[in-house]
DNA sequence: TCGATGCATCGACGTATGTCGATCATAGCT
DNA sequence: AGCTATGATCGACATACGTCGATGCATCGA
């Protein structure tokens, strides 16, 4: 089911990105949202992150992430599977190696439910 | 023009709020994001924001939060204390009440982290 | 002063999370 | 087929977190 779809439905158009600066948020958009900044509420993830956002081709494989976090593989693994659920970021094989690129609209999506 | 490699303009986000999309995050500046992004990691949190900024005088008493929130006192007030030391609200006695408000600065310092 | 109200703190409980060693699955090479 | 390298999954552990009843601490009115 996991398609990488550019592609959004128009019923989440309508209702794209709650902000919590609108109207009070309902209960379902709330979690949506915790659940989306929980993703980036550690520290490693968020260094994944910048990481990937000053990558020269936007993209890093997982080999190259361990040394510079300072973390063992299984552990970086775990945190780029949290990413990916939040739909922060993708990943893409590609012969041995797995590339990680960021997702800039779903991070806008958060960074847009913080204010204008 | 800085050497040393792929420079980016990090003058003007160095004196403030460091971004995840300017360069690789510090490992300190990720761990104080991140404690900022973990207050926001809860719907009841998310919710209580929400209700602080559509709040008539941007006010909010604790009393007022219980029912609409459906967490028992203990709970909400637990939730307030989490955002205060994150910096988001600020709560203010008068009388019997104490009076939270929304701290929009932090709000945007947070936001500010996500983007441009 | 007494009782009532609003809110914070404490203590305890169940659950979620970060971490890593061990293991497994897949891809590429010889 | 073997062997190696990469990365995901599993299992276990310690810690952090959300929740709420009970309690404590102010404040106000009678």
């Amino acid at each position: 089911m996991a398609e990488r779809g550019a592609t959004i439905e128009v019923a989440e158009v309508a209702e794209c990105c709650p902000s919590i600066l609108a109207t009070p948020l309902e209960v379902d958009d709330a979690a949506g949202l915790a659940r989306g900044f929980a993703a980036l509420a550690d520290p490693v993830r968020l260094r994944v992150l910048s990481m990937l956002a000053a990558a020269p081709r936007g993209e890093v494989c997982v080999c190259d992430f361990v040394t510079p976090l300072g973390k063992a593989q299984p552990t970086v693994s775990h945190h780029l599977k949290v990413l990916v659920e939040a739909g922060l970021v993708h990943g893409e094989r590609r012969g041995k190696w797995v590339w990680y690129s960021l997702d800039r609209v779903r991070l806008a999506g958060l960074r847009g439910a913080l204010g204008a």
